[in-house]
DNA sequence: ACTTGGCACTCGGGAACACAGAGTGCCAAG
DNA sequence: CTTGGCACTCTGTGTTCCCGAGTGCCAAGT
């Protein structure tokens, strides 16, 4: 019972202090919300959860504040994650419906997000590795330039120019193209490299040079693309957010890719609804943000991620919802297509 | 004599105000800088400008300050752009150099402008406009799907999938192919629609409808992106920046394409070096910002603009030399490409 | 054993105030 | 036209003071 009451205390101080922006104390607590005690009880109560770690003041004679520890247990224990209202799965729905390539997926996904929870949101490109080919495609653009073009079956294209050694033969470049995509057509793009290593040797000597080269830009470009694509959008949101960080690092946090990957996490589980507060994520520049990200991705293969990144005091049940509601269906559209 | 010196001092005023945020006053400027004359006589020939508009006072007896207006003056009659070190051309060079593709392009230069200047940087991406087609493919996805995509001689690449009537024909599809290509090969974008009008009619009838539909994407594709993409760097160098608007603004102005893109300027010579100063630009959003842009591009053809978008208060010289600098770089590049 | 009202205490933030300093405009002399 | 002198006007800053919100603790009540 005691320790039940506690808990409720938490949750109405994250609740207030979430939409005030203020320290709260205990008498308001007691106007507020009924919790049916004086707000001597809840003072101590407040003491108590101070002592545990879950709340802090930030001076005396001043109210109580969730530390991220609190705001962990709230997550975890004292919420449940807010749906929809009907008119805005309406609105996501239309927003995202318009899309006509991946990138256009991307855009909306990423500008939906950021208005919906007026925050800055963070989408990763649908990874490679889990992707197939589609097609791949060689066009000469002058004498000795070829442009190499990767298809993937999430729509994805890849695209390289190639110096070749020789003047190109249209027929060895026919020729060359047809044997790729017979030995690559529908292979994953994680064993390619398998599926080409012995394809020089089954090309006559002549051709094994210009081959050569266009494989070593094929295998570089998986490579190359492996730290993946990620944006954001919605800066401007953070604008009336005032961090315990310069505004300036989260800035800069939000324009380096690899940051941003390790933000939106490297779970286990890429489908998980994960929720990183404050100090619990790895970067020193973000103390003070949190990020609540979600995986997206057609069928039961997670493709990649997204997810929103904002103050640490949010309103987590409704960032909650909004990330998974997106996630879902954005992994619709991709499935569809 | 007399004017000549008042333009010194304007130019003195705006050196300072520059280098040190503050508020210029009449003994300052006669310290610093050898005018050769009395803090009295420049009070003088302070109040003038001051009556002509060029600078303005805060409140009473505060330094001066320059208006949009001074800062055009400097602009045109008191600066010169300032060429850079020669580390930071190779600098440059060696940033630029390592670019696989046009969105690698982009993101370089846009960063790599953000970094010099250490402003937010802006890039259009090169404008289809005045690109040629150097390729087209139409490839089977699925039964009733196909890709399509579009290679120009910029290297831009862009893909639709496409919905067809009927089920796919690998035969029908390849002498589409065959025939879009004959027809477009090496033709202006602007030009694509007169030449694909009469194709339906010297096709058999049963390939009509398939024509159609592929065409109808085609032309879409093409007025679709005319609203360019434009990508910015450096946001987080606004931090540390005050505005006279708020900061939210700015960066709600960042994101949104439309107005990055008149913001870069609808000079009619695109590969002006332009400067538009505080209020002088056309988005309200944006009193107290200046853009410093120039146009880019391979040979006599400007394909594009890149820019910066600062604080009114900055030091114009060096960033317009900055930017000239880039562009001409990235001019390089693509030419060699 | 927990809850509650009372009470003294602390501390931040805002109002009132004074003051130094920078900068100005003007004037009369050079 | 320039210059030094001078009175004046501000802003920004530092100081002081005080109110009020909020706390911790204690003793009394259930």
């Amino acid at each position: 019972m005691v320790d039940d009451r506690k808990l409720a205390v938490l949750r109405a101080i994250v609740e207030d202090y979430v939409s005030t922006n203020e320290p709260v104390g205990s008498k308001a607590l007691a106007d507020r919300h009924n919790l049916g005690v004086s707000p001597a009880t809840i003072r101590n109560d407040m003491a108590m959860l101070e002592e545990q770690g879950y709340i802090a003041q930030p001076h005396t004679s001043a109210g109580r504040v969730p530390t991220d520890k609190g705001y962990r247990l709230f997550v975890d224990r004292l919420s449940q994650v807010k749906p929809l209202s009907s008119a805005e799965r309406k609105a996501i729905e239309s927003f995202l419906a318009g899309a006509v390539d991946i990138d256009d997926v991307v855009m909306r996904t990423v500008r939906l997000l950021a208005q919906l929870t007026r925050q800055v949101a963070v989408v990763q490109y649908p990874t490679l590795t889990h992707s197939t080919v589609r097609h791949v495609e060689l066009v000469p653009l002058s004498e000795r330039r070829l442009m190499f073009v990767l298809i993937t079956n999430t729509g994805r294209v890849e695209q390289r120019v190639i110096e070749v050694p020789d003047v190109v033969d249209e027929q060895r470049v026919a020729h060359l193209r047809a044997m790729l995509n017979a030995s690559l057509d529908g292979c994953g793009l994680t064993s390619v490299p398998d599926r080409v290593a012995d394809l020089p040797e089954r090309l006559p000597a002549e051709d094994r040079p210009l081959a050569a080269t266009i494989l070593s830009v094929l295998l570089e470009s998986l490579v190359d693309r492996h730290d993946e694509k990620i944006v954001f959008a919605g800066a401007a949101n953070l604008a009336g957010a005032d961090f315990t960080v310069g505004l300036r690092d989260v800035l800069e946090a939000l324009e380096e890719q690899v940051v941003l990957m390790r933000l939106l996490g490297e779970t286990s589980d890429l489908s998980a609804l994960t929720v990183r507060i404050g100090s619990e994520n790895p970067y020193t520049g973000l103390q003070g943000t949190s990020i609540v990200a979600a995986g997206y991705g057609s069928g039961d293969k997670q493709l990649a991620r997204l997810g929103v990144l904002g103050p640490t005091r949010m309103d987590y049940p409704v960032t909650m919802g909004a990330v998974r509601a997106v996630a879902r269906y954005v992994s619709q559209i991709l499935a569809a297509s």
